[in-house]
Parts: C-alpha cells; structure tokens; sequence
DNA sequence: AAGGTGACAGTTT
DNA sequence: TAAACTGCCACCT
C-alpha cells in the first residue's frame, strides 16, 4: 500500500501514451510539487509490482537519460521496453527526446 | 522520534 | 563553454 503521493504519480505515469515518455520534473509539476522531482523518482522506486503496472519506462529525467534502468529487473529492460515503443535509446539517452516527450500538463489543455 | 537518502532540477562558479 | 553545488520534500531505517 503506497501513500497518497505515490498513488498519484502512478496514475499520471499511467497516463503516458504508448510510444511517449516523460519527465520526472513534469510529473511533479502536474501534482503541483516540481520542487518534489526527486520524490517521482522515488515513487518510481516503489512501482515495481503496483498494479496496474507502471509504465517506468516510459519516465526518464529532463535530459532524456535513463537513469533508473538500473533500477529495473536488468538494466537494459529499460531501452528494450522503449525501442520496442519505437523510441530510439544511444548511451542511454532517447535520441528525438523532445519528440517524444510527453507532458501531463498539455494533456491537460493547460 | 530523528536523521539520512534519492530513478531530479535549477543556479552558480 | 562545461562542471559542480545546493535546494527539495516525501519515504525509509
């Protein structure tokens, strides 16, 4: 059972289409927490087993870099995950990154 | 109960 | 121009 915070990041990485990623630091803008970036991850750290499942692939930090792949079973599950999304991965950054960036927030109308 | 940690981000040197 | 430091707030031990 997570907290409430936890719960949110969750459903707003839930909401993540396919083949689109997003930022740690949009994520908590969306909850209206940007100075919490750290805490997404930290939830993050936690989705692993919540269900539904979590896309975590699909959230990356402000540069694009997958940073907690190792967080995964392996850490290339990550880029598997996202190239079989299409989404180009080279030295652990997506390439197109503002591309396929995907911001709550305009999901939003906001 | 108190202190330390972290899958980030922004600012400054 | 790039590299390094600090701030941040909820979770965990």
């Amino acid at each position: 059972m997570q907290s409430d915070f936890f719960k949110d990041v969750f459903e707003v990485v839930r909401l993540v289409p396919y083949g689109k990623v997003t930022s740690y630091g949009a994520i908590a803008k969306y909850l209206g927490a940007a100075k919490s970036a750290r805490l997404v991850g930290y939830a993050m750290n936690a989705a692993h087993g919540v269900l539904p499942l979590v896309p975590a692939h699909r959230v990356v930090n402000r540069m694009g870099m997958l940073t907690g792949k190792h967080h995964f079973g392996h850490p290339l599950e990550m880029q598997e995950q996202l190239e079989k999304e299409g989404i180009r991965v080279k030295d652990d950054c997506i390439e197109q990154f503002e591309l396929h960036f995907w911001d709550p927030n305009l999901a939003l109308n906001l």
